[in-house]
RNA sequence: CGGGACGUAGCGCAGCCUGGUAGCGCGUCGCCUUUGGGUGGCGAAGGUCCUCGGUUCGAAUCCGGGCGUCCCGACCA
């Protein structure tokens, strides 16, 4: 089905009424996907090429490094997630059969493949292997957003590695790694890998995929040498000038100034001179601690957790006035308890802190000498910072992929356990690796479209060549764009030929909302010279005497490999 | 989970304040016209005005409940 006549491509001429992101009005613009529901999507048949396209360059890299493709099942016994403890996470949809046993619908399968992998494999020869599928995925997302770039349902490769050790897995991380740049490299994506959060799944390393673009919802902290999703990224602060420490901290009164602001203007100081106080509470074990970061700074506490190593929240009023002070004066001199000092504090320098006393602050605090403290890395980074001597910047960017080292994560609460050599029973170690094909699709959109509409890669585009057609039905260019739609055809590419009885404007306009990588166009005034213009999508560049009708198939060809 | 907005023809919107025969543009269908940038003309079809209830002689319009959708933020294993 490659005659537009006859393609189910709903084009409209404006986009839906709330559309914010560019993906998202383009992509329902031109026919490629609608709506059902809040973050609930059809891929029309055009749309469906684009993802199919992704979908079979990530088969042919995942099989080349040993993957092995499989399926699983969405609708899944709850019994496994129980044991996982991912039960309870809110994401996951909850139902119940109509025998009234419990049954998830899936949101990813790690639960689904270790269950089965415990049963399966028993001796480290079975070990190692990789396996993966591409299947839906449901999450009930508290606000599915921007089109097709975060939604309820979605389909997604996801790959799962079993190796015996951790030098195994480290293996199998580096050949998806590489699967990976292969896969993403072939898309036409600009793109990056970043070092990203291993969240509360504990393991020990992951990384991201990032797709920049402003519809992006992660923020990606980049130099020279470094990318990394400022969940968990670390850099040198911009420097303040401050006085050097007074020989003891004075006091100074400071009426009603609770806020950082406040007692920047009220003594003149930056607002990097002073030193903020967040009392936090942390298990039983550590409890009340203070934690204290530069006054122009803020706390990131996703960095927070993983340098804690424990989760924590914000200690009440009462624990706050019981160990420090009133709230809006509370600092780290004389505090009943363990003072937790963030890397961006230089603590040579003199600080303004609060009292711990109602309406005073201290001016001349040193850190060290004046509170005893744990150096801690939690502060969210900055453009403007440095790292290695470079200035970072700070960009929006999709998440198009991850790779995760999960460990014993699932194995272990699930049994998938192998005998080694010495017949003792060892949990498997395994990794998880995913990329989401429609991200890859909106990406595309969001990173070359222009005014006219989408512009795809040539590697992922529904179709490789466009034709044309101008002139009536039964016209003599009708019948000349048909001839070049067969040769084309012929030679082995995806063509799409625009036979509608339309008129030239609409046809045109259409074709480069639709963003087929090339043009190609067959009216009156290009038959007459035995040619068809040529246009590439990508900037509109018109090629230079088209390509002639005759021997036209080599000629596209040749084109067609030229184009980004 | 907090904040904001919206729901009228396939799409984009007006009408609502001040209750009284449901409108516009695009699209669609028919005929003619036009065929190198969304051609022009004539004619036509198409709407439980999200839903349930209330007020009223009378509700798209006023009041209340519900449902749905979007945007911002929080969250996002």
């Amino acid at each position: 089905m490659t005659r537009l006549s006859q393609l189910l491509l709903p084009t409209e001429r404006e986009p839906p009424a709330d559309a914010e992101a560019v993906s998202h009005k383009l992509m329902v613009r031109a026919g490629l996907v609608r709506q059902i529901g809040t973050g609930l999507w059809s891929w029309l048949p055009a749309g469906w090429r684009l993802h199919q396209n992704v979908v079979q360059i990530i088969r042919e890299e995942i099989n080349a490094i040993g993957g092995q493709e499989m399926l699983m099942p969405v609708l899944q016994p709850a019994d496994p997630w129980r044991k996982t403890g991912r039960y309870d996470i809110d994401e996951l949809f909850k139902l119940k059969d109509r025998k009234g046993a419990d049954m998830v619908l899936a949101m990813t399968h790690e639960e689904c493949i270790t269950t089965h992998v415990a049963q399966v494999v028993r001796s480290y020869r079975d070990l190692p292997f990789s396996v993966y599928h591409f299947q839906v995925k449901e999450r009930d997302e508290p606000r599915p957003r921007a089109g097709v770039l975060r939604t309820r349902e979605f389909i997604m490769k996801d790959a799962y590695t079993f190796d015996r050790d951790e030098a195994g897995l480290q293996a199998a991380y580096d050949a998806y790694a590489g699967a990976y740049e292969r896969i993403f490299a072939r898309t036409g994506l600009e793109w990056y890998s970043v070092e990203s959060d291993v969240g509360m799944m504990g393991g020990s390393g992951a990384h991201e995929y990032m797709a920049p673009c402003s519809a992006g919802e992660n923020e990606v902290a980049l130099a020279p040498g470094y990318a990394a999703n400022v969940e968990v990224a670390s850099a040198e602060p911009q420097a303040v000038d401050l006085p050097d420490p007074m020989p003891a901290p004075e006091s100074v009164h400071t009426p009603g100034a609770t806020t950082v602001a406040a007692v920047s203007g009220l003594l003149d100081v930056p607002a990097g001179g002073l030193l903020k106080s967040l009392p936090i509470v942390i298990d039983d074990e550590r409890g009340f601690v203070v934690l204290v970061v530069r006054g122009d700074h803020r706390v990131n506490e996703i960095k927070l957790t993983n340098a804690l190593g424990a989760p924590w929240r914000a200690a009440s009023e009462d624990e706050i006035a019981e160990r420090l002070g009133p709230p809006g004066f509370i600092g780290p001199v004389g505090a009943d308890a363990t003072v937790l000092l963030d890397d961006g504090v230089d603590a040579e320098r003199g600080y303004v802190a609060g009292a711990n006393e109602g309406d005073h602050h201290l001016r001349g605090v040193k850190p060290g000498r004046d509170f005893e403290f744990e150096r801690v890395d939690c502060r969210t980074v900055e453009a403007g910072d440095t790292v290695g001597g470079h200035s970072i910047t700070i960009e929006p960017a999709i998440e198009v992929g991850n790779i995760f080292q999960l460990g014993t994560r699932y194995s272990e609460p699930l049994g998938a356990t192998f005998l080694d050599e010495d017949g003792v029973a060892r949990p498997i170690v395994m990794g998880s690796y995913g990329i989401g094909p429609a991200r890859i699709v909106a990406a595309a959109v969001e990173q070359f479209a222009d005014d006219k509409g989408i512009s795809w890669p040539r590697a992922l585009a529904p179709w490789d060549v466009e034709i044309v057609a101008l002139g009536k039905p039964g016209s003599d260019e009708l019948a000349a764009a048909e001839g070049l739609y067969r040769d084309l055809q012929a030679i082995g590419l995806d063509v799409l030929l625009d036979d509608r009885h339309a008129g030239p404007g609409a046809k045109f306009a259409d074709a480069e909302l639709l963003g087929v990588p090339l043009r190609l166009t067959v009216g009156r005034r290009s038959l007459e010279s035995g040619r068809a213009e040529a246009q590439q999508r990508r900037g509109l560049k018109d090629i230079e005497g088209g390509i002639p009708l005759e021997g036209a198939a080599e000629a596209v060809v040749e084109l067609w490999r030229t184009l980004p």
